[in-house]
DNA sequence: TATGAATGAGGGTTCATTCAT
DNA sequence: CATGAATGAACCCTCATTCAT
């Protein structure tokens, strides 16, 4: 990689970093152009160079920080030995789920507008180097798993909506429970979609 | 009611009627308050005699058409003349998810920014004289079944999260799965979250 | 007085009360004629019969209220007894000072758009039947005074503009100095300028 | 100093004289940012480039046109060759009258809204390079005079507000003498007023 | 590549004034 | 006389985007 490629690959991260810290301080309604680029230190101009606008941004930001998010927890999971897919699937909401609630504006972020179609696309097209294809984390363990799943892809979406819904508004509103509360409601309902799924 | 207070009610629901009309075809963003006078057919100045900004008429709107929403839900059930708890539910569960499947546009407004606290507020503060307290049927509901449930406002949540989240991106995008192929495993999913709150 | 009559004076005045409240407390730039019926609970076209607009109603105020002041001060120099012209003249100074200094909205209010024509206008052109005319008053003294003197209108234009002017950048601003500084320097001045205009 | 940065000084003279021919002919408050940029010949985005708001602007320009005005007086006292130093100060008395008086425009506009403290700031903080302090000329003066005098500060204070209060009056309504007549009481005036601070 | 001054459409909002009731 | 809903021109200000340097 020449110097030029190294800059301009700098510039961009830098970029991204400034966007990232304004959409979860102050939102990305209120975030324009001109806050990202006089806290990155560029010209406006710049801006249009690397990206086409906010939106194009933010949707490369919700992918890579989803992704990162779900690498963290699959390293953890990897750290933890844990045999058992119920466990895995468990493990990893209880990581996701603390992070969120540690980062609210992170959580806020990559909530709205959020859809399964972003989110599979932030978790299976790795957007750096160092990110790594979910899918596969996901395949790999429901082959290690003792037992056959029916429908994995299903039942990966309807875990995964039913937890990050539910956990938006714990965590965001303390509502209708926190997500103290909430967490034994979604293990019990978690592990329960699980076994329904298991071919028997 | 005066000739003057009928006229002012007009107004309002020209108002409110052509928010919604804009709000769903075009999305809250892109609709200004320009638009909104200038379709209903007033001055400016008067869409601010009403409500305090395009955010408020937006969330009148929201609380509005949720509680109709299931208002209609609650009648059909009724004339359905259907026994089971968990068969209410279910029937539900269909009706609401057929009726936002017909209208992609009233999915998308009612859900953006949409908050387990602004939807529990919108079913249970009566906007109109129409309106009725949805909690009050869920109440009744819960009572009239065979059985007693535990926490049924968290499972409530649970259900409604669940089938809100994935209804949306299953209506909105056919991802990963189309509405018609989703019901069946929510059927079963519903089913035995309910079974899971049952008092043994 | 006829009770409609009454009644419209009562009105009028409550109008200029409130008015006279809100111009004093926020100014008159951000004090809307909305402002002014809501406090006053009169409906907004009530407003536009008695008055021609806002400056309509400031201009009356300012005239009532400069015209009170100087009144109050003379009832006040008659009460004290005072016979010497020079010592008259400081008293009154001092009474406006501090009064004004009392009561800072009332100095703002009076003093920005004023110029010498309205004041005269208000010390000599009564406008409620309490009002009486201050020139009177001011001629009355020079009669008394043992003394001739020499152009006795520009004296007093001088001595209030200088009193005016340098006793609202004190007061306001305490800048240079503060009213307390202040007054020796100006009464040192006053009584000078005064013999200046006596005729040898 | 670069092409560009030569044209953005140009466009922002362009502004301030634009604004200052509005303000001086139809006041301040019926000059809009519209009407300024409309006959400057730029975008409205460009105003907001180099001022705050229209009141940025003003007092911008009552800082510059006061010390130019001050500046315009102290050049042509030094070429008339005074060496007293009460006639030092009639004759900028003179000459800053007959100024304001040729060009009522600029008497209003730095007249309204001018208190002390902006007075001193704009004769004691150079806007331009060309600007000097007129403190230094004031405090020249006084170290060149014969004698000594006490509280400098507050004699040019009494001075100022003297002559710019009545001096207003004379020139905008010929009230209650023209400036032609208010002069000799003035000088008489200011000249004893000068002798009453001297250090005998 | 990188800049940043300039743009100008369009946003939300205010408010003096009118007039049918 | 009194009302107050309705008006709509005018306001200030933002900001994504362009383009000459």
């Amino acid at each position: 990689m020449g110097k030029a490629d190294q800059n301009k690959k700098l510039k961009m991260e830098n970029l991204l970093n400034t966007s990232f810290e304004l959409f979860t301080s102050k939102g990305i309604n209120k975030t324009s152009i001109s806050d990202i680029v006089e806290k990155a230190g560029v010209a406006k101009g710049t801006f249009y160079l690397y990206f086409k606008d906010k939106y194009d941004i933010r949707n490369r930001l919700i992918a890579h920080k989803s992704s990162q998010l779900f690498m963290q927890a699959a390293d953890a999971l990897e750290k933890a030995g844990i045999q058992d897919f119920e466990d895995k699937i468990i493990f990893i909401m209880d990581y996701v789920l603390d992070e969120l609630s540690a980062n609210k504006g992170l959580l806020a972020f990559i909530y709205k507008d959020l859809s399964w179609a972003v989110f599979k696309r932030a978790l299976t097209t790795p957007m750096t180097d160092s990110d790594i294809d979910f899918s596969e984390v996901y395949n790999r363990m429901i082959e290690d798993a003792d037992y056959k799943l029916r429908d994995p892809e299903v039942m990966l979406f309807l875990i995964i909506e039913l937890i990050g819904s539910t956990g938006y508004s714990s965590i965001m509103y303390d509502d209708p429970v926190s997500l103290r509360d909430l967490k034994p409601h979604l293990e019990e309902t978690v592990r329960m979609i699980i076994r329904q799924y298991k071919e028997n």
